[in-house]
DNA sequence: GAAAAAAAATAAACTAGTTTAAGAAAAATA
DNA sequence: TATTTTTCTTAAACTAGTTTATTTTTTTTC
């Protein structure tokens, strides 16, 4: 039988105390877990009803393809991190693929949604995303794709050596081209 | 006494079903209602602890000023919305101010935590807010200024009326000249 | 470990949006 | 209603970022 350890940790961190056995059993009821090669779609544009995921292991992607075929990240999420379409379940306009080998526990919104009565803390996953947000579109809105770029550095060093570099640049919502040449310019500095 | 009514159908269109005398005591007491002449400001980047409103009457904006001194509207907000930083208690990078002379009800974090706990649709607010700011975040990577404004004027063409043209601009993240000449010759065209 | 495929770099011509400045129009105030 | 202040327009020179194309480097696959 699968193992759900992480998941149990996880439910213990935002609930502040040991899961009792009957909560375990409900958590390990509504939440499927799955395992996916680098590169696989997980979630696809014009799905309704999508699912929501927290990441055992891995790393993830949320991308819009716009009218012109072009791809723009939305979210990179990693270890311990839920990745997933809070707009479900109306149709989803957004794919998520994994961008490594990963490990995923995936859930309805019907049962998000009662989780998120009983674990008020869950709710909290979604102020704290918004938030998030919030301060990349003023970021995205008012600094240059250099700025930018150095924050992404400062912030999460780690995450970006495990992205190629096309990846960074559709999140910056600037083109690999220009990406390049930012680097190119910041590697003669130094 | 002030007029909480406005409030309390708020409360009872999310509650579902009437609220009890109880309830209205703890809405009007955890509430504090103002009025505000149009151009005042509600809430200062820098403090910490602040406020959510719920609107009345009237129109503010939430704007945040860069490193060089310019403005960019976060959020517009009107009657029978909510406006506010989510990241509070934290400091916030904020502002608040009205556009229109504006009615709104005030209410701490600590006591909007208390209520979103009992009025689990409230937390809902926040995850629409969420839905939104992912909408606008994608049209601002994605779309040209032109495509924007016109998304604006489909979406929301009573709200731009009540705008001066600038703030609009800021809104769309480009100067006022240049959306002076995409009205120019969005102007022609007709 | 050679071949093929994918990712990154570089260059040149281009375009969406900025900056600065000055004048015109509209709105607020005396 | 005349005056002052605020908002909007227009124009010209500029810059951040795009597009297309070619070459080099790195990664994957057989």
């Amino acid at each position: 039988m699968a193992d759900y350890s992480i998941l149990y940790s996880y439910f213990e961190h935002i609930n502040k105390q040991p899961l009792t056995p009957e909560e375990m059993a409900e958590i390990h009821r509504v939440f499927r877990k799955n395992t996916y090669k680098k590169k696989t779609m997980v979630m696809k544009a014009g799905e309704a009803n999508t699912l929501h995921y927290y990441i055992e292991k891995g790393l993830l992607r949320m991308y819009i393809i716009d009218q012109n075929g072009k791809e723009f990240n939305i979210l990179f999420a990693r270890e311990r991190q839920w990745i997933g379409d809070l707009g479900t379940p109306a149709e989803t306009p957004y794919f998520i693929e994994t961008v490594e080998d990963s490990i995923v526990y995936s859930i309805s919104e019907e049962n998000f949604h009662t989780l998120y009565k009983r674990y008020i803390a869950l709710a909290n996953y979604i102020r704290k995303s918004y938030v998030f947000l919030q301060k990349r579109f003023v970021s995205i809105l008012s600094k240059t794709a250099e700025e930018n770029y150095e924050e992404l550095v400062n912030d999460y060093p780690g995450l970006l050596q495990r992205l190629p570099q096309y990846q960074i640049s559709s999140y910056l919502g600037v083109t690999p081209v220009f990406l390049s040449k930012i680097l190119a310019k910041r590697a003669k500095k130094d």
